[in-house]
DNA sequence: TTTTGTGCAAACGCTTTGCATTAAT
DNA sequence: ATTAATGCAAAGCGTTTGCACAAAA
């Protein structure tokens, strides 16, 4: 169980802001790279726990999306993800693109239903040109 | 870029058969210790090496549902699962009780769209008794 | 002044990998 | 006989944690 933090540290308040200001999804990692313009002494470990904190305060989301890292994301507005499974990279569709899905019964295997989400993979434009010109070189061999 | 296999070896064809006997979406360690029974000699490595051809061979689905663990399925017919959050169990869902998700259109945010797939949380019926009988434990404090 | 939160570094858990050996073809 | 695949152990990598110190309240 996770302690719900009572003190806003220098530290818990940057990296809310930034994570806001990102548009990346980034990682941990990326972010702890980013915050380390206002804040040069910060550690990993502090990182790590603001993002669990603040997304067990349902200020950000946490994304488990695969590939083995975590990603996160300061838009709390309800939207849909898509990701390239070449570069992990994650980003944005909107509700309107899809349509919402509401057909996802409580109850479902004895289950509570705590909630849902449609994870979309793809490759995206940029993978999608470096695998092309690759494919390119090795016809030629 | 992984290779596809060229010989049927005694551990792969355990491994699958195993797999597809089992009904409980195993993590690697778990379907590992269930393989030694057959193998007792087979290593974690070797595991986890079929378990990419299999899947890259499509003959198995791997399941990237997040807690830190990958899960493997060796039942390839269409269905959804769900997942508890608590204990990481998964379970199916067959289609007809949700419904077909076919409004995913190809080329959202300038992507090729490979697949997608529901993910849903919540709490299994185990967990969810457990769960309770803490909470009357600790709501005596 | 009190006590939560931080920085640091070590530990952790799952997965991958290098290498000598084994076994499928 | 060839060479892909295995067993073993070590390394890799993202994440978590213990602890002395710093800084909110």
């Amino acid at each position: 169980m996770i302690e719900l933090p009572q003190r806003m540290t220098r530290q818990r308040k940057v990296l809310l802001e930034t994570l806001r200001r990102m548009k990346t999804h980034p990682t941990a990692d990326e972010l702890f790279q980013e915050v380390r313009n206002d804040l040069p002494r910060i550690s990993l470990g502090t990182v790590y726990r603001n993002l669990d904190m603040l997304s067990e305060m349902n200020l950000i989301r946490k994304l488990e999306y695969g590939g083995g890292k975590m990603r996160f994301d300061g838009d709390k507005r309800e939207h849909y993800h898509i990701r390239c499974v070449k570069c992990g990279r994650i980003e944005d569709i909107p509700v309107s693109e899809i349509g919402r899905i509401d057909c996802v019964p409580n109850g479902l295997a004895g289950y509570v239903v705590i909630d849902y989400s449609l994870h979309i993979n793809g490759i995206c434009p940029m993978c999608d040109e470096a695998g092309k010109a690759e494919n390119d070189q090795s016809g030629r061999e």
